[in-house]
DNA sequence: GGATATTACTTGGACTTCCAACTATCTGTC
DNA sequence: GACAGATAGTTGGAAGTCCAAGTAATATCC
């Protein structure tokens, strides 16, 4: 990271932005999104070091722990998470070597693989969601009021970006 | 990417999470901004392409042009863009490749590298402003209001993480 | 003035993400 | 039933981010 500065960066860009182009505000939203998200990552990784988990690979295990069974196909996995197909194959490779995940044959469709949740990942996973959230998720400076708004506006953006059917 | 789904994964999720745990609108801004950061890369990555750009090495084309000689020292770009040293090394290895950028000696502090436009990097960044702006900057869905929003509330979580004195 | 500390940048490694290409398998149609 | 097309997952490569360690140069302090 860097040092703090006497300033507001994405202010300051602002200012020189405005002068040169227009667009200003959506810059600095857009500037903000960026920003916003290395903090939220950086937070959560965090916090998920002693179980040597991501956020990324924390997510996956959320995932499957919502899954009746602890068990889903990798390419629905993919959907729910909105990653690419080659994102889960890498997540589901770190999770298995590292025990918490497994992968298993689909019992019907043999183009499918099953990531199933091993007894260490079930294990984990309320220890480690108390973690993230004692640190409220990366976003402890936001009232609950501001995290709804914030969910609120995104989800426009994300309605936009054929994430979902509206 | 994966295929729209029927329903918004991040109401979906916020369903589930709540039947375990709290924080529930905390975990959903904080996935919110996740995907957002995405999509916002995504956009302006896909309108920067004619001129081989991407969202970070153009934000590092766009600080040069802030500054009066088109010349800042790496560490300062890293400060502004609050970026890691090893990537702001990383970027103008890049952009040094591809003409846009040249390394210049400090006059003065040998220890220090200065990162300068070339012509040709001050020659395109009209053009590429010009197609960052034609999607605005990837927050179309928004309104100046939403964006403004947006900014504001992110303002509260950068502040308290450092990024600037408060 | 010289030893110590700080600062600036680079390098190598880890992680995540994407894309494009490839293999394997299923589906649908004639 | 066979062939074309769609679907599922993996692999290899590119990009960006970070951290930790290393080198070089400047600052500080006695």
């Amino acid at each position: 990271m860097a040092r703090p500065l006497p300033f507001d960066p994405i202010e300051e860009a602002g200012r020189q932005w405005g002068k040169r182009w227009t667009e200003t505000s959506a810059m600095q939203a857009a500037t903000s999104v960026m920003r916003a998200q290395q903090i939220v990552l950086a937070r959560v990784d965090d916090v998920l070091k002693p179980w040597s988990l991501t956020f990324a690979r924390y997510e996956v295990l959320v995932l499957l722990t919502f899954a009746k069974q602890g068990v889903l196909p990798l390419g629905k996995m993919g959907d729910r998470l909105m990653l690419h197909q080659a994102s889960v194959t890498n997540l589901v490779d770190r999770l298995e070597k590292q025990g918490y995940v497994r992968r298993v044959p689909h019992p019907t469709d043999r183009r499918t693989t099953l990531a199933e949740l091993t007894k260490e990942g079930r294990a984990i996973i309320d220890d480690a969601t108390a973690a993230v959230v004692s640190v409220s998720i990366g976003v402890a400076e936001l009232t609950k009021r501001d995290q709804q708004d914030l969910h609120r506006i995104l989800k426009k953006l994300r309605a936009g970006a054929t994430d979902f059917e509206h």
